[in-house]
DNA sequence: CCAAAAGTGTTGGTTTTACACCCATGG
DNA sequence: CCATGGGTGTAAAACCAACACTTTTGG
């Protein structure tokens, strides 16, 4: 057996930590064990396609930010035999539409601190796209692939906060992203906690932008 | 006809200029077409193998720095079928052991700015090639793999100042570059020419490694 | 002695960091 | 009225950009 396969490292933000989409495989090799969602690239695909037919069969998931990440080419990183894997890495917000009709296939949202063995090569290929969030975090505006439309500067800080595990002061962090003009202020507020509600910002594009740099 | 291929970015420094590494085809399609270095990827070789083959066997080009670059897959970037195609990028310094015995292959070091219609997609895969260039100088030592293992401050400063088409200012380039603490003076001096001789430095380290930021 | 590149500091502006209090709301 | 997070400015330090002259050599 030899192919093309392409392996998804899906981050979502939930509450105060990271997320990842893991599989659990449901036949051999490793079954049983967790893996990156996964499928091998046909013939009429081009290797992003596949990714995204990848997230959306088996998790139900959209409209996503989806980056290639490497290509794996190690001659036994899969027991079935020569199998190469392109990796993306993919960010989106949760949505209640993922998982529909998925109950068979055991789609899960893993906190990332709670993930340990993964299958094949795939803890590799994780620390990869670890890496790699963080790098563009620092330098483009994928942020908004995370929050929903209209945010609070809050949640944005926390975006930074959780990704890097770091707190960042409130004021250095606002004055620092309103001077990089990626985002405006709307005339919406967050309301409806039992605190002073919260302006809402948009990003103005959602065009991938370069940044000098961040932090 | 499918399969994997591994195509090859090479740079090199020459005078005061870029050079890329091209390959006359001698076969269809595309005969006499100008392209990258490239080859199929073998049953027991990694890409990175693959990548290192074909440099040695085209150009007799040995000791580079190698890095994986994109993977290329859309369905109809090859005609002669379904090839998907793992690039890379290298740097090296020229050595006189390239090119022996390779009168019939036709390598050649073209300068970047002469480059113009290369076949297949390799024009795109170039152009991601320099930006992948520009970026890795800006935040890591990889300059090293593009100088003699002993070089002046200047050597170094026009490194960058040919692969950033930019003019430096030579006292702020010393001092921003001396403080990184990524090279060390030694005690030889470059003579000979008529002038006052110019102190040579070397690398601390040849792993690569990150930096905050350079310019 | 001349031409050529080597080598070397200072200043002003900008950016970054550290830090603390009042505000608006819901309950 | 209280708890909660929202929102705001300033001063010191670090960093960056601009700029010119003296030194050493080979010919």
């Amino acid at each position: 057996m030899a192919g093309i396969a392409v392996d998804v490292v899906l981050f979502t933000i939930e509450d105060d930590h990271l997320d990842v989409l893991l599989i659990k495989r449901n036949k051999k090799p490793f079954k049983n064990g967790w893996a990156l969602p996964g499928g091998f690239i046909q013939k009429n695909e081009t290797a992003e396609k596949t990714a995204l037919r990848v997230l959306k069969k088996e998790a139900g998931v959209n409209n996503i930010y989806l980056e290639q990440l490497y290509t794996f080419s190690d001659i036994n990183r899969d027991p079935r035999g020569r199998i190469i894997s392109i990796s993306f890495f993919a960010l989106a917000r949760k949505d209640k539409t993922w998982f529909k009709g998925k109950e068979l296939l055991t789609p899960t949202l893993t906190p990332l601190s709670k993930i340990t063995k993964l299958i094949f090569d795939h803890n590799k290929i994780l620390n990869y796209a670890i890496q790699r969030l963080k790098a563009k975090l620092e330098y483009t505006n994928i942020a908004y692939s995370l929050l929903e439309p209209e945010f609070t500067l809050t949640e944005l800080q926390h975006v930074y906060e959780i990704i890097f595990k770091a707190k960042i002061d409130k004021r250095n962090f606002r004055k620092k992203y309103l001077s990089l003009g990626l985002i405006q202020a709307t005339e919406k507020f967050k309301r409806g906690a039992k605190q002073r509600p919260a302006r809402l910002f948009e990003f103005k594009s959602k065009k991938v932008a370069q940044l000098k740099k961040f932090f």
